[in-house]
DNA sequence: CGCGGGGTTGAGGTCAATCAATCAATGTGG
DNA sequence: CCACATTGATTGATTGACCTCAACCCCGCG
């Protein structure tokens, strides 16, 4: 199961939200990538940490999280391959969100000051990595809507729609079926649902025939249905190729 | 009523998130600024716009407003004087969200073209808005934590403690008394609440000796105890005056 | 084999929405 | 200047979406 260009994936998804010159493409590939392998749950940054490298997502899925004084997570926006989930650390010294693996994962270290010094050469790049940020903030955007005003089943299917399109946007979906082995406790701190309340609504998902499981695989088997239902609109994913 | 500083606030306001040299102020004041007036609820900016300027708050209030299909309103942001709402249509060609004021306004419009012209001759100032808008996607992450995670009474305290920091980074406080002459029906929008519900809570507030007010004159009667009870930590904004 | 994490199910409780009135403040046209 | 409309704040009663608690099941694993 061994995915095509494992560090390129990261290329890719720049590509999909800008056009890169083959200089710019020879710049990013040229930056040095300190590999690693995670395992779920395992704290990447923390809260209040003042890290000195930003990651890239290349195999499996982040998470940014929060955490209440009450102790409840927040899970504040999924990371898939091809992400820079804290690529703000280069510009925020301290950092106000965790970063963790959902999944089990492979993840690509770059160094702050490699960073700044390409961003510094490379006008193009540099405005490259803040449009990235500023996509992140798009979707953070919409979170708040999705969290504050859409009830648990529209909000169900428009978070499972937003992971279809951004998996399928960096080729990790063939047809519409998505390999998603996060637990289900997960996907409530991201909705802000309780575990239990997220299981009721992916039977009813299942029983209105928009979604079917087999273990952590879903797939979307009434991709419009499940767009309709889920309120989705992919814009904010700001992606230069539209998404059907 | 007149404040100091008018154009000025959006420059201390860069200043409150980043040093600035002389030359980099000279800079930002030499963007010509198109100022003008708004009323509350006229839109400035639509979703699915492709603006050519984008703005500064002068005086009042802005909000980032999402609708979902169902016809609700969530507000993903409040933005106070000194803020630059949509600075990510710098980069982002087309508009996710809608801006409109929530009081009456005063905005100056700048030229797309103008700062990005900015930007290229001047690194240091292109980082400050880079910086401004990783700010303003920190607050997002945080709006998601509040409304996902947090009960209404500490939604609400929360969000009053964010916007007297924020108003008082730009001098608009005095004491911990904030001039708010927003609807309760907007600060639902941005709680995820309905109306009644945050008036139910407002009196909660009092109630508890925490806040006081007489028309759009929000007090914070007890600072320490609505920070308390908000779980409140001003981190996320980020501001390198740490605010008491 | 026993343990633990995740998924599933049922029952009961609660926070907040909705619906519906009332009231105050402001504005408008005759 | 007053009848009337409008907008926002407030209150009460009812409803419902979702939570919590608690159990049970399944499966992989030490």
């Amino acid at each position: 199961m061994a995915h095509v260009s494992s560090s390129n994936v990261f290329i890719r998804k720049l590509q999909n939200i800008s056009d890169l010159t083959q200089s710019d493409i020879a710049v990013l590939e040229s930056i040095p990538l300190q590999k690693r392998e995670y395992r779920a749950n395992q704290d990447l940054v923390r809260e209040g940490d003042r890290p000195t490298h930003s990651f890239v997502v290349l195999d499996g899925m982040v998470g940014s999280t929060k955490l209440t004084g009450e102790g409840k997570r927040q899970i504040t926006s999924f990371f898939v391959p091809g992400d820079l989930p804290d690529l703000h650390g280069l510009h925020l010294s301290v950092m106000d969100c965790t970063f963790s693996p959902l999944t089990s994962a492979r993840l690509g270290f770059m160094r702050h000051d490699a960073l700044r010094a390409i961003c510094n050469q490379h006008a193009s790049i540099s405005t490259v990595f803040w449009r990235s940020t500023l996509i992140d903030a798009a979707i953070y955007r919409e979170w708040v809507t999705n969290v504050g005003r859409r009830d648990g089943y529209t909000r169900m299917a428009h978070i499972l729609c937003e992971l279809i399109v951004r998996l399928r946007s960096v080729g990790r979906i063939e047809d519409h079926v998505a390999e998603l082995p996060i637990t289900q406790s997960a996907l409530g701190d991201a909705l802000g649902l309780s575990a239990v309340h997220v299981n009721r609504l992916l039977q009813e998902l299942r029983r209105d025939g928009l979604i079917s499981t087999v273990g952590s695989r879903f797939h979307a088997v009434d991709w419009t249905g499940l767009v309709r239902a889920g309120d989705f609109q992919a814009t904010y994913l700001h992606q230069m190729t539209e998404q059907a």
